[in-house]
DNA sequence: TCGGCATGCTATCATTTCCGTAGCAAAGGG
DNA sequence: CCCTTTGCTACGGAAATGATAGCATGCCGA
């Protein structure tokens, strides 16, 4: 289960194509949610735990990769996005707005 | 393996917050590698399993979770995007462009 | 009308990943 | 000392994924 690094090759993706790897990373379970939980606060390890709903042995898994890919970092005041975690996190931040309104199309449809 | 709908527990989060339900879905393995093979083309099933690498057990337990979302849709001449899926898509095309930069972060490294 | 071919898709089984729980080692107070 | 919190690891069962083979349907040309 090694982490996607560019220029690598990876599951999915035998070119190693930045996109790839990305992708690749972000469709790992907890990853995505993990880096929406981080979003606006710092969370020590088992806060996260509890925020992501998750369990410590697959945080931890997450955690190392996203850390080594430069996106989460360890402090003193717990786990927090690095500067291009933060970065890539202005891209998903339309997503909230989006999901929302993506949700109406079954409010019609439940009785 | 229930596809995720808002409103509905999912894995990973029992509020059924419309986020939570997106981030489950985009999460899982291909979801986002199949959006982004479709993002500017039709492909047929076989098509797509080609471009996206992956193996047709996984790839129609994708599509029919992607179509129960109505993110992508079987036409004549293939699978694509629906209206919804390409709004989505919007949210990440610039993805492209941040993974190219983010993958110089290893280029100082190798040698 | 009979191959051939492409279509979407299913069945099967081995492998990988994930989940849930218990618990450890270190650090800091009281 | 002991109690708590920290990050994290070990383990076993469950679930998801991956790879391959193959089916049923429809089309097209001979």
């Amino acid at each position: 289960m090694p982490t996607p690094k560019p220029q690598h090759r990876v599951r999915g993706s035998a070119s190693g194509r930045p996109i790839m790897v990305l992708l690749d990373l972000l469709g790992r379970r907890m990853t995505l949610r993990i880096l929406w939980e981080l979003r606006d606060q710092r969370l020590t390890f088992r806060a996260l735990q509890e925020a992501a709903e998750t369990n410590p042995s697959v945080l931890n898994v997450r955690l190392k990769e996203l850390r080594e890919a430069h996106l989460v970092a360890l402090a003193d005041d717990g786990y927090g996005l690095t500067a291009h975690g933060k970065d890539l996190l202005q891209t998903f931040l339309p997503l909230n707005a989006w999901a929302d309104g993506w949700a109406r199309l079954w409010d019609g449809k439940r009785r």
